[in-house]
DNA sequence: GCGAAAGGTGCATTATATTGCTTTTTTATA
DNA sequence: TATAAAAAAGCAATATAATGCACCTTTCGC
């Protein structure tokens, strides 16, 4: 999995719409805590607060089929 | 978000994979009673243990942008 | 109908995600 | 450079996800 990948589109997600992290806890109902300590990486968060920041950066969690399946 | 659209896909693709909750569990390193309640929709899983169950089945968590965005 | 396999659920424990508060550090701007 | 805004981080409390175990229900073969 890319975490990393996931924290870097929200954090540009966030940068686009021009919205700080307090802004962004706000709009969510998410704790700004949470959110920086997602934004920072140290966090491994649950589906529901994943899905309700991206909800206001106007992206949502979708599990997508790889191409190489090893199974 | 959907988490019933998730849980479909996850039920769908096991089954696809003619997989029982017990393999999946253990290929995936995820308790079998976490899978089981997060399979029953009982769940706000954390993005680590979706991650985990996704890539046995051959799928990964992605965050993809709504066409419609309402901000 | 019987029995086995798979799935679902109650209960209790442990690990950890979430949160607020406070303080420190970084960034940007006058 | 000052200084204000934004972000990062320490600390501690609370909520809850993850887990195992036991037991019940459903499904499906014989």
């Amino acid at each position: 999995m890319h975490l990393s990948l996931l924290i870097t589109q929200i954090k540009e997600r966030r940068a686009m719409l021009q919205l700080t992290q307090a802004q962004l806890a706000e709009l969510s109902g998410v704790g700004l805590r949470t959110l920086k300590q997602l934004e920072a990486g140290q966090a491994n968060p649950t589906l529901h607060t994943l899905a309700e920041i991206a909800a206001v950066l106007g992206m949502e969690v979708v599990l997508q089929v790889k191409k190489n399946t090893s199974l």
